[in-house]
DNA sequence: CTGAAAGCGCTAACAT
DNA sequence: ATGTTAGCGCTTTCAG
């Protein structure tokens, strides 16, 4: 037995049948919230189980049923603002209908880290698997049993039982550089995510499209980390090139060190160069100067995704 | 049954004993790594289990073992650098114990939600929970079956089953005010975070601790919501005093918020106010003026908890 | 070192 | 509207 022997067994739902006087069947009845039971049944049923303390057992309901209600995400283990806010954002659309949520976390630069990730997560028994911030680390969804949805990734990797949706931080971007070019800029500059992000990709996509759209030059693209440390480092080159006028930066926490290494290389923000930043995290308009930024709509994009 | 028409039906382990020739207990063995069992039947038994496809079923291992190997934790379902760090620590910690991670989001302001969450996390079979970042909404620690870990409370909280591990943020921060007063500052204002946080309270203390030990008058405390936006509003007020020359906010993102109330009033940081913050946040040494901060371990924190 | 039998606590089908 | 009978796929005894 692996009971201990200082806290009592738990009553199992045959306990609260006895006590309430049916049948055990009928207590997971009104467990499950099925029909067919009348009130006066499932209110005995229910003050037993009270009496008893007695909770369902999931493990037991999940054999039996053949289905978790669970399903597993899989993110990464940093505390960048993007991805923790569609986390949040997905174990709220996941918990409104229904379903509780199991995390795995990949660690950046451990290629296969996805794969092993949906691995530990199948084991687990999820019904279902979402990939967060995917990145492209060359292999493809595995051929899994389960459904599988590639938040952010293009509709290419789609798959039999994979479904891919867009955050379209595409069209943001775009705007974002747009806002830029009204401003009068002749172009934009672009600081990059790290290119094996597909957000990263969307972001720099945007970029371009805006800037082809309106006949302007394409500077070469800065790549940075996403950190604000390397926005400074890219803050201090583009400093030196004086057709810099304007930059956009593929989140805020570059965009704000990007600011710092203007300045400190002597650059007036907003005068000698205007900055645009991304994600709109709510430090933004606290920073000085106050950063602009698009805003995503990670809640939105969460709740698409569960069909 | 269950299982759809289309996927062929997941082997068990009397399969991969059948095509393995053994028992099914054996194959039980070799994934779970009991001893006693030849180095040749072991080779066996994978090799067929790989061919097979096989996946060992948790829920039915659970139901049959009595333990889930996975722990619950409660936090809160914000972006805050400071309880998603911690977030991040613990599913490291948790997973290099060779447990899974049940995680259940309480939102602020929902008193009793963490009850509630503990009951969620409870129902999936957690086999501990863990409480981070707690706040005091008046329900103390539920007469739970299992052991529970709060991190951050104060010892008091602790009960039968319930470990508490503090995080002493307060010792940092009353690191963080000596080095305001070793300035040379007469005394140090503190803006405070939410004092139903306990961690917010520590800080407090720590920041009170260490100007009785100096013997510095203690000046009103302004109390933030850890936002930036609070941070900002209590610089506007803390402006109009012309006694403040030094500030110890509780986060850094109040930090900040403050720095640009405090020159939006026409003071310069930190020629007329010396400001530190709280958490260490990687964009701390990027915003103008940079930010001097604590550090907080939250790795090591969320290790030390797992006895 | 390996195997046989007996459940774990629930849901699913079929009664009734 | 409620009860009966079988399992779900594994781990646990207890035998060899």
């Amino acid at each position: 037995m692996a009971r201990n022997a200082d806290s009592p067994a738990l009553p199992r739902s045959v306990d609260v049948a006895r006590l309430a006087e049916v049948s055990q069947k009928t207590v997971s009845r009104v467990f499950n919230n099925e029909p067919y039971v009348s009130e006066e049944v499932r209110r005995r049923v229910l003050a037993a189980a009270d009496q008893l303390g007695y909770r369902l057992n999931n493990a037991a309901r999940v054999l039996a049923s053949g289905r978790s209600r669970s399903i597993g995400v899989v993110t990464l283990g940093t505390a960048l603002y993007g991805p923790t806010s569609l986390l949040i954002g997905i174990e709220r659309a996941v918990r409104d209908v229904g379903y509780t949520l199991r995390v795995a976390t990949t660690v950046e630069g451990d290629t296969g880290g996805v794969a092993g990730a949906v691995e530990s997560l199948l084991d687990q028994g999820v019904d279902g698997v979402i990939i967060s911030e995917p990145i492209d680390d060359g292999a493809g969804p595995v051929q899994i049993g389960v459904p599988v949805l590639v938040l952010g990734a293009p509709p290419a990797f789609a798959g039999p039982h994979v479904v891919a949706t867009g955050v379209r931080s595409d069209l943001l971007a775009r705007v974002a550089t747009e806002h830029l070019l009204d401003l009068g800029h002749r172009t934009v500059h672009h600081v990059a995510g790290p290119q094996r992000w597909f957000s990263a990709r969307d972001r720099l996509d945007g970029w371009r499209t805006a800037l082809r759209a309106r006949g302007c030059p394409e500077p070469t693209v800065v790549e940075g980390d996403w950190s604000a440390a390397s926005g400074y480092l890219a803050g201090r080159q583009l400093a030196t090139d004086d057709t810099v006028t304007a930059v956009f930066a593929a989140n805020d926490d570059m965009a704000i060190g990007l600011i710092r290494g203007l300045m400190e290389a002597g650059l007036r923000v907003p005068e000698d160069v205007s900055v645009v930043g991304f994600d709109d995290i709510p430090l933004a308009g606290y920073v000085t100067p106050p950063l602009t930024t698009a805003r995503q709509p990670f809640d939105v994009v969460a709740r698409e995704g569960l069909t």
